[in-house]
RNA sequence: GCGCCCGUAGCUCAAUUGGAUAGAGCGUCGGCCUCCGGAGCCGAAGGCUACAGGUUCGAGUCCUGUCGGGCGCACCA
């Protein structure tokens, strides 16, 4: 935990400044790491700032600097180095004592009540990869905030009234000509969610049938959005298989260790009347209307504003051109009555913000790992023992890049109601898309089509394959982890033949989950990324496996330790004081302990530079270098064998503070750390 | 047509609010287990950061333009 030592450099320098130079204003200026520790431990740039102002040259900036500079508790020295920055020297022994021993206190929390919402997935068929990627990234985001304090919210959005639930009801209905009992049964012995992978694919084609087919859907959609009290067989049947799936996603996400707060219903919504209040303060505002010609009479529409592109972030739009184009809108209430989804968005979004003025029913929904409560939205009665839900100062939308558009809208739709600031912290955490590699959709049985591409068909000329449940092409979740988790557990079983059979599978889904959750952060969000179950299955390199492994053979030193020595962790973190810390002295060597200890104390810059960018592919190649710069260490320098007993305890006290930092680096991306594997 | 994202080693990607010599993994080639676990370590080769201008003490990063690829712009979400 390096920033306290920095922000106190950083004060003492901003002072030094002042001082120097009588600058009221001293301009904003970073602490940052050196690229190697033989240019010391922290840089700063702020010579290169000043140049300017001070008419000088950097160099002698600096030097004037490193003078003016009064002692720093816990830093040695200070070097201006010729090309003007100022680097310094930190307190080897100071700095790590009590950092191993996790003395140092944590900087002042962030308190804002936050919304992380995440997954949503359509509770009409398996999870596959692409909702992998979305939840996460929820899930880290959610731990990485956690970790500075702030208190957070898991939200999962149920979209139970949905045209692709309506899609697998006519699926039963319409197609397998199903009762609600038949459909009880087949979620009972069937693997439901794949059952209706299978089946929904088999709806898209239904419909291209006959035109006759599209209005059973539109049958279905209003049945279940005019409900009401009334139980008609469409919504039982829409209840049974939306229960069902999604205690399905639920158990997928489990095994990937992402568990939620709170499941919100979009049926809830629509019962709760929460619509019908957001709808009363839009048509006030005058935000939206009816729409009376054209072919959205009918429709209670939102214009959709030039500004909205401000909302995307472009700026210099060009002022709305009249008479160039009619204003485009966006239909909020089909002219069937049925509300869209971003409507009903809508009013979860004032709700999660407090600006709705009312509140959901809840109900226990269930207990996930670690005793941790899971809650629903409910229309019924209301559990008081439920939390306080909602009211966030922030909220975060985790969904891909393609509904961009759709969160401008709603940005834009706070803005018109006068909540500026809410729409501010109202943010899309948008990321691109998951695809599949040509090679891994032929593994699923999709040929490439060659020539023209028709509906349906894969295109041999993109460089890569979309994922589609409304085709039934992609990778389940479920599938994914099943083939990680056997690879895994056998070569955990051939490397520890003394394990039994249940060990090597609880290891092996620790090791699928650090493969697949490493995979799914690694990249950058804009990145978009072409999945390929080979680069996918890879145990080597730069995967989670790799990280698991350096922090397993930390683990064993200290398991040898107590073996062979009686020696415990609290013992080698006890004694230091006494020792002689020649072990800590290298002449900024590259690979050494100061080295590996220096680099793992840096996890919480670290994250706050992810929260701030919103880019874990930091924190994943942070974990990575960390886990990289041990490896060597661990070659290069015996701990166990180590004759000079001084320099023996500093190494296992590093070892002790790496494995530490790098188990809480890996808890905040999911990924757990197995005692063996 | 308009908006957004991407373009860095053969391939897949990093590169801290603009900062020190553009770094990893995979692949290729060559080394390392009598010694804390080889899911590892060490080394080599590999770059006009798509292109052209501009701003700056300093540009892979910011601005303008061009080219290439992707995604949006539904009474789907």
């Amino acid at each position: 935990m390096i920033l306290s030592v920095q922000r106190l450099v950083h004060r003492a320098l901003a002072d030094a400044i002042r001082r120097q130079y009588g600058l009221a204003d001293v301009p904003h200026f970073s602490i940052e790491v050196p690229p190697t520790r033989a240019l010391g431990d922290l840089a700063v740039p702020v010579a290169f700032q000043l140049a300017r102002t001070l008419r000088k040259a950097p160099r002698a900036i600096a030097q004037e600097l490193a003078q003016a500079l009064g002692p720093i508790p816990g830093v040695t020295r200070v070097e201006p180095a010729p090309n003007g920055y100022l680097n310094l020297y930190l307190d080897r022994r100071a700095y790590l004592l009590p950092r191993v021993r996790q003395q140092v206190a944590a900087e002042a929390a962030a308190t804002e009540k936050t919304i992380v919402e995440h997954t949503a997935i359509n509770p009409n068929k398996a999870a596959h990869i692409g909702h992998l990627r979305n939840a996460a990234l929820g899930d880290t985001l959610g731990r990485v905030l956690r970790f500075r304090g702030t208190p957070v919210e898991i939200q999962n959005y149920i979209d139970d009234l949905g045209v692709q639930v309506a899609d697998i009801i006519v699926g039963f209905h319409d197609i397998e000509h199903r009762s609600l009992d038949e459909v009880r049964h087949i979620a009972g012995t069937t693997r439901f969610d794949y059952y209706c992978w299978d089946l929904y694919s088999r709806v898209t084609g239904w419909y291209d049938e006959s035109p006759n087919h599209q209005a059973a859907r539109a049958r279905v959609l209003h049945e279940l959005e005019h409900a009401g009290a009334g139980n008609s067989d469409t919504v039982a049947l829409g209840n049974v298989i939306v229960d069902r799936i999604v205690r399905a996603h639920l158990a997928t996400m489990a095994r990937l260790n992402i568990a939620y707060d709170l499941l919100t219903y979009e049926g809830d919504i629509v019962r709760l009347k929460f619509w019908a209040h957001a709808f009363e303060t839009l048509k006030a505002q005058g935000a939206i209307y009816l729409q009376t010609e054209g072919k959205l009479a009918g429709c209670w529409v939102m214009k959709i504003e030039e500004a909205a592109a401000d909302a995307i972030g472009a700026d210099g739009a060009e002022p709305a051109r009249p008479g160039e184009d009619e204003a485009r809108e966006k239909v909020i209430v089909r002219s069937n009555g049925v509300v869209t989804y971003i409507g009903k968005d809508l009013a979860n979004q004032f709700w999660k913000l407090g600006l709705l003025g009312h509140d959901f029913h809840y109900k226990r929904f269930g207990t996930q790992a670690g005793g941790r409560a899971l809650w629903s939205t409910t229309s019924g009665t209301t559990d008081p023992n439920a939390p306080a839900f909602g009211r966030a100062a922030w909220i975060y939308n985790v969904i891909d890049s393609r509904q961009m558009y759709l969160q401008a809208l709603l940005s834009q739709a706070l803005r018109a109601l006068g909540h500026a600031q809410e729409a501010e912290r109202s943010i899309h955490f948008s990321y691109e898309m998951v695809a599949l590699s040509h090679a891994t959709a032929r593994e699923l049985g999709y040929e490439p089509h060659e020539g023209p591409a028709g509906p349906g068909d894969v295109d041999a000329k993109k460089p890569f394959v979309e994922v589609s449940g409304r085709k039934g092409l992609g990778v389940k979740i479920d599938d994914l982890l099943d083939l990680l988790t056997n690879k895994a557990a056998a070569e955990v079983a051939k490397r520890n033949p003394e394990f039994s059979q249940d060990e090597c599978r609880r290891v092996g889904s620790q090791i699928a989950v650090a493969a697949i959750r490493y995979f799914m952060l690694k990249y950058s969000r804009g990145k978009l990324i072409v999945f390929d179950i080979e680069e996918a299955l890879s145990f080597e390199g730069e995967t989670g496996p790799y990280l698991q492994y350096a922090a397993v053979r930390a683990n064993n030193i200290f398991h040898k330790l107590q073996e062979r020595e009686h020696l415990s962790e609290a013992d080698v973190l006890g004694g230091l004081e006494a020792l002689s810390t020649e072990e800590l002295d290298d002449d900024g060597e590259a690979h050494t302990l100061w080295a590996v200890a220096f680099e793992a104390s840096r996890l919480d810059e670290v994250v706050e530079q992810v929260v701030r960018s919103l880019e874990f592919s930091g924190l994943a190649k942070y974990a990575f270098g960390l886990a990289q710069l041990f490896s060597a260490f661990y070659h290069r320098y015996p701990i166990l064998n180590e004759e000079q007993a001084d320099r023996k305890r500093w190494r296992a006290a590093g070892v002790a503070y790496f494995r530490m930092q790098l188990t809480r680096a890996l808890d905040l991306m999911g990924i757990e750390v197995p005692s063996r594997m």
